[in-house]
RNA sequence: GCCCGGGUGGUGGAAUGGCAGACACAAGGGACUUAAAAUCCCUUGGGGAGAAAUCCCCGUGCGGGUUCGACCCCCGCCCCGGGCACCA
C-alpha cells in the first residue's frame, strides 16, 4: 500500500472539502506517512554496493589482499519454505556489522553467504505434490537471497554457494573418498536409531531424550533402536583430540562444556573378575578401581551375553522373566523416572581379584549394555546407585573409604583415604587407584583404561536429497569410486517415497543402481551435516574446478586459527559444531588445512522472542516477519533494533513499540541533513554550515567514536548504538550543524545501518561511498575534560560535588577538598582521619 | 542430582570495586496545530519533609562476610533459563 503523505491527506480534505467526521474516519485507518524514506533510499544503495562490487574479497595475490585479512562468517542457513525468520537476521547482523566494520578499519574481508540446501523438508514436500526438491530448493533459495539482500548485508555474492550444486557435492564426496582411504569409513550391523515417521536412521547427536521418550531432533518424532548395516564414520578416532583442542578455541565455556559431555571421556580401569568354579571371566570397567576391596557383589546389565550361560538352573525362570521385562521396558522406565532398582541373583559368584573374595552375581537393568563392559562391580559403601541397590536387596555394605576428615558418611563417593584395604590403607584416592591399577595390571587382571561417550557418526541416511556415496558394491565388498567418476549425481525420480523394508528411495533408479559391469551402486545417502562440514574451506576457493580448495587460499583466509568469527545458534553444539572440527582434523592431518581447528572464536546469538515473551511459534502465532517489517520500517530500522535490543548472546524478547524506537532514532539522523517542506517534500537542512565544529561539539564526536570504536571490538552493538544516538541527540539540539560533524556521523553509522549512511555520506557531498570509507579516528585530547566534578562522600555516603581540573592529582585534590568552602557541612565538623582519592571519580573522606 | 548462564525502575537494558538506572520503550506534562498525527522540549526508581531552592530515608533475588566503599569479590540459600543425567 503506498504511503499518503500528511501533506496530501490535508489538501484532499480541503478540496474534497469532506466532513471533518469523514475525514477522521478516513485518517484513522490510513497508514502514519513513513518518517523519512527508507523505501527510496534502500534499493538505491543495495544496487551501488552491487554495481561496485566494493564488498569484493580480494583472493590472495589479487590487489587488495596485501591488507590484513579477516574472515567473518555466519551459520549458513538451510533455505525452507517459510523464509527467514527475524532471529536468523539477529546473527546476519552482528556479522555484517562486525565484516563492515573491519572492511573500514582497511581490511580484506571474508564474509560469504551459502545453503545448507540439501535436508528432508524438501524431500517431504516432494513425497506430497510430486514437486522435485530441486524445483523447490531453488525456490526457497531465491527467496532466502531476497530477504537477505533486503537487509543490505555486505556479502560476498560471487562466492555464493549451495551444498546440493553438483560441483559442490563432487567435493562433498571427495573429502569422503578421504576419510574412506583413511579407513575412516567403515559399514557395520549396529543397533541404531531408526525414525519411522522420517522414514531414515539418525546420528546419536540426532535423537533427543524427551518425557515422551526418544524423538528426533527434527520434527520431534519418535524414533526406536533397530539393528541396520550402516556407513560409520569412526569420530571415536578423534575424541581425544576433539576434547584437547577445545583448550585453543575462544567459545562459549557452555558450549565447550556441552562437547565435554557429549565426549565424555573418563578415566579407571578394567577389572577382571573370574567365575567361581569356571575359566569364565567377567571384566567391569571402574572410574574408582581403589573401592574394589568395597566390592560385595557384581551386576551385569540384562543384555550382557554371559547372563544366560552363567545363571544357575535354580535361578533361570527368575532371570529370564527379569530379562524378558527389562526389554520391554522404555528406556525411560529404565532411567530417569525409575527410582526404584530392580534386579535378580543369577545364582553365580565371582572372585574379587584383589582378596579372593567370592561375591555374588545379579542382572539388574540400572546397569548400561552399551557402556563400559556392561558389567560393574558394585561398591555399595562409596557409590550411590550401587548403595540404593544394596539397601533394596539387603546386600552388604563394606565401607573402604574416609573422608580426610570427619566421620564417614553412610554412602561416601569422594575422594578419601582407604583402609580396610590391603596394601592400599593409608593411601589417598588418586595414589590408591595408580596403586591398585598397578598391582591388578602386574598379575594380568586387569588394566588401565580411557572410555569415552562419543560413539561413532552413523553417516547413511535412507533419503533421497542427499549427497550419494561414492562408493559401489560388488556383493557385500565395497569400493570407492575413482575421483575422475566425481560427482556422482543423483538419479532423476519421481517417486521419493522410502520403502517399508527401510530400502532407500535411490532403490527405485533401476537404471543408476546398476552399473553395467554387475556391480551396484549404494543407495544410501549422506546426511545434511555432510555439506555444513566443509563449507567454510569452499568459501576461502568457491570457484576452483580441480580442487576443493587451493592451498594458497587456505592458508590466507584461514590463517590465525581458522575462522575469525563465527556466529550462529547454540542448538548446534553437538551437531554441526562436532562434526565439523572433527572433518577439518582429519583434513589437517592429511595436511589439506594447515590449523587443526576451524572456527577460532564462536558467538552464539540468543533467540529472540515473541512479545509476549514466548519463543516464536507458527502455532502460537507470534511470529515476526522480516518482510514486513522491513515494509514498514526499513532494513537499516531493523538492524538497528535487533542489535539496540540488548547484548547479543542473550534471549531477549521482540518489542513492536522499541522497533518504533529505532525507526525514530534514524528518522532523527534524516532530518540532521533533510527538512520536510509544508508539501511534504524532503529539502536539504538550511541548519548545515561549513564551519569548524565548536568544542563541545568536537568532544561529542571523539566520545562517540571511541565509544563505538571499543564497543564493536568487543561485540557490543546495544550500548554502540546508544553511544550514537547521544551523539544524534547532541547534533539534533545544534542550530548550526556542521557538516564533517555529520558526515563523521554518517560514517559511525555505515556499519549499523548502511543505507542511510550512505545517503547522508552523499548528500553532505562526500566522496565515494561510506561503505568503503575510512574508519573515523579521534584525538585523545577531545576526550579530556578540562575539569571534572567529583562526587565528595562522606563515609561512603554521598554528601555533594566539586569542580576540578582533571589533571589534579591526588594530593592536589585531596588539598582543595580539605579547604572547600562545605567542607564543615559535609562531615559535621568531624576530623576526617583519612582520605581516599579516586580521580575523576570520587573523594571519600573517612571520620 | 550435577555443570554452565542469569536475577537491576512499569519494560528492554547500562554501569564489573568508586555518583546505580546510560540509551531506549512506556507513562505524564508542555510547545506547534482549527484538530489529530508527526516533530521538538520537560518530568519520570520508591517513600518522606518543605511555600521553595533544597534536604532526609530506602533501594540491584534473600542472608552473612571482605573493603574507606560491593549490582560487581567471597560464603550460604531462593528463583528463572539452558545443558547433562543410573555412563559405573
Amino acid at each position: 500500500m503506498p504511503r499518503l503523505r500528511v501533506a496530501i491527506q490535508r489538501t484532499g480534505w480541503v478540496r474534497l472539502g469532506m466532513e471533518v467526521g469523514v475525514y477522521y474516519r478516513g485518517f484513522e485507518t490510513m497508514p502514519t506517512r513513513a518518517p523519512y524514506p527508507f523505501a527510496e533510499i534502500e534499493p538505491r544503495w543495495q544496487t551501488a554496493w552491487a554495481e561496485t562490487r566494493c564488498f569484493r574479497a580480494a583472493q590472495p595475490g589479487e590487489p587488495g589482499s596485501e591488507k590484513p585479512k579477516v574472515y567473518i562468517l555466519d551459520m549458513f542457513p538451510y533455505p525452507s519454505a517459510a523464509g527467514l525468520h527475524v532471529g536468523h537476521l539477529e546473527g546476519y547482523t552482528a556479522t555484517d556489522i562486525v565484516a563492515r566494520y573491519r572492511r573500514m578499519r582497511g581490511m580484506n574481508v571474508l564474509h560469504p553467504m551459502g545453503w545448507d540446501a540439501f535436508g528432508l523438508p524438501a524431500e517431504q514436500h516432494a513425497m506430497q505434490t510430486g514437486t522435485h526438491p530441486r524445483v523447490t530448493t531453488a525456490k526457497n533459495i531465491d527467496n532466502f537471497r531476497r530477504q537477505i539482500q533486503a537487509m543490505g548485508f555486505s556479502y560476498d555474492w560471487e562466492r555464493e554457494i549451495d551444498t546440493t550444486d553438483p560441483k559442490y557435492v563432487r567435493w562433498t564426496q571427495w573429502i569422503f573418498l578421504k576419510l574412506y582411504e583413511k579407513d575412516l569409513a567403515y559399514v557395520a550391523e549396529a543397533p541404531v536409531w531408526y525414525c519411522p515417521a522420517l522414514g531414515t536412521v539418525l546420528a546419536n547427536e540426532e535423537v533427543l531424550p524427551t518425557n515422551e521418550g526418544p524423538r528426533s531432533e527434527r520434527g520431534n518424532h519418535p524414533v526406536e533402536r533397530r539393528p541396520m548395516r550402516q556407513w560409520m564414520l569412526k569420530i571415536t578416532a578423534y575424541a581425544e583430540r576433539l576434547l584437547q583442542d577445545l583448550d585453543l578455541l575462544e567459545w562459549p565455556e557452555s558450549l565447550k562444556e556441552m562437547q565435554r559431555n557429549w565426549i565424555g571421556k573418563s578415566e579407571g580401569a578394567e577389572v577382571v573378575f573370574a567365575v567361581d568354579g569356571s575359566k569364565e571371566k567377567i571384566p567391569v570397567y571402574t572410574t574408582r578401581p581403589d573401592t574394589l576391596f568395597g566390592a560385595t557383589y557384581l551386576v551385569l546389565a540384562p543384555e550382557h551375553p554371559r547372563v544366560a550361560s552363567l545363571t544357575s538352573p535354580s535361578q533361570k525362570t527368575a532371570v529370564e522373566k527379569y530379562v524378558r521385562e527389562s526389554s520391554a521396558k522404555s528406556d525411560l522406565e529404565r532411567t530417569e523416572l525409575a527410582k526404584k532398582k530392580t534386579g535378580v541373583p543369577i545364582g553365580a559368584m565371582v572372585v574379587n581379584p584383589v582378596n579372593g573374595e567370592k561375591i555374588p552375581v545379579w542382572v539388574a537393568d540400572y546397569v548400561l549394555a552399551s557402556y563400559g563392559t556392561g558389567a560393574v562391580m558394585s561398591v555399595p559403601a562409596h557409590d550411590e546407585r550401587d548403595f540404593a541397590f544394596a539397601k533394596a536387596y539387603g546386600l552388604p555394605i563394606r565401607k573402604v573409604i574416609r573422608p580426610e576428615s570427619g566421620s564417614v558418611p553412610d554412602c561416601f563417593t569422594e575422594d578419601g583415604v582407604n583402609f580396610d584395604s590391603g596394601f592400599l590403607d593409608g593411601l589417598k584416592t588418586p595414589k590408591a587407584k595408580a596403586a591398585v591399577i598397578d598391582w591388578l595390571e602386574k598379575r594380568g587382571l586387569g588394566r588401565r583404561q580411557v572410555r569415552y561417550k562419543l560413539r561413532d557418526w552413523l553417516f547413511s541416511r535412507q533419503r533421497y536429497w542427499g549427497e550419494p556415496f561414492p562408493v559401489v558394491w560388488k556383493g557385500d565388498q565395497h569400493q570407492p569410486l575413482l575421483e575422475k567418476e566425481l560427482p556422482l549425481t543423483l538419479p532423476e525420480l519421481a517417486d521419493f517415497q522410502p520403502t517399508a523394508s527401510g530400502e532407500p528411495p535411490l532403490g527405485k533408479a533401476e537404471t543408476w543402481k546398476k552399473l553395467p559391469d554387475g556391480r551396484m551402486r549404494e543407495l544410501n545417502t549422506m546426511p545434511q551435516w555432510a555439506g555444513s562440514c566443509w563449507y567454510y574451506l569452499r568459501f576461502c576457493d568457491p570457484h576452483n574446478d580441480s580442487l576443493p580448495w587451493s592451498a594458497a587460499a587456505e592458508k590466507y583466509w584461514m590463517a590465525g586459527g581458522g575462522v575469525d568469527l563465527y556466529v550462529g545458534g547454540a542448538e548446534h553444539a553437538v551437531l554441526h559444531l562436532l562434526y565439523a572440527r572433527f572433518w577439518h582434523k582429519v583434513l589437517f592431518d592429511l595436511k589439506l588445512v594447515s590449523h587443526p581447528e576451524p572456527f577460532r572464536r564462536l558467538v552464539n546469538q540468543g533467540i529472540i522472542l515473541g512479545e509476549d515473551n514466548r519463543k516464536m511459534s507458527k502455532s502460537i502465532g507470534n511470529v515476526v516477519n522480516p518482510d514486513e517489517v522491513i515494509r514498514e520500517h526499513g532494513a537499516d530500522a531493523l538492524r538497528v533494533f535487533e542489535m539496540f535490543l540488548g547484548p547479543l548472546e542473550q534471549m531477549k524478547p521482540w518489542s513492536s513499540k522499541g522497533m518504533e524506537g529505532s525507526v525514530r532514532f534514524l528518522a532523527r539522523v534524516w532530518r540532521l541533513v533533510c527538512e520536510e517542506t509544508e508539501s511534504g517534500e524532503w529539502i536539504p537542512s538550511p541548519t548545515l554550515v561549513d564551519e569548524a565544529p565548536e568544542p563541545e561539539t568536537v568532544k561529542a564526536l571523539a566520545k562517540a567514536t571511541a565509544k563505538v570504536t571499543e564497543d564493536l571490538e568487543k561485540l557490543q552493538f546495544n550500548t554502540a548504538i546508544s553511544a550514537l544516538m547521544v551523539l544524534v541527540n547532541h547534533l539534533t539540539g545544534l542550530e548550526r550543524r556542521p557538516k564533517a560533524a555529520v558526515a563523521q556521523l554518517s560514517k559511525l553509522l555505515a556499519p549499523f545501518a548502511p543505507h542511510l549512511a550512505e545517503e547522508v555520506h552523499a548528500r553532505l557531498g562526500e566522496k565515494g561511498l561510506a561503505s568503503v570509507a575510512a574508519w573515523p579516528t579521534f584525538r585523545k585530547e577531545d576526550l579530556e575534560e578540562e575539569s571534572v566534578e567529583l562526587a565528595v562522600q562522606v563515609n561512603s555516603k554521598l554528601k555533594g560535588r566539586m569542580i576540578l581540573p582533571s589533571k589534579a592529582g591526588k594530593e592536589e585534590i585531596e588539598k582543595m577538598v580539605r579547604v572547600h568552602p562545605e567542607i564543615r557541612t559535609w562531615t559535621g565538623g568531624k576530623i576526617v582521619q583519612k582520605v581516599i582519592v579516586v580521580p575523576g571519580r570520587i573523594v571519600n573522606l573517612v571520620t
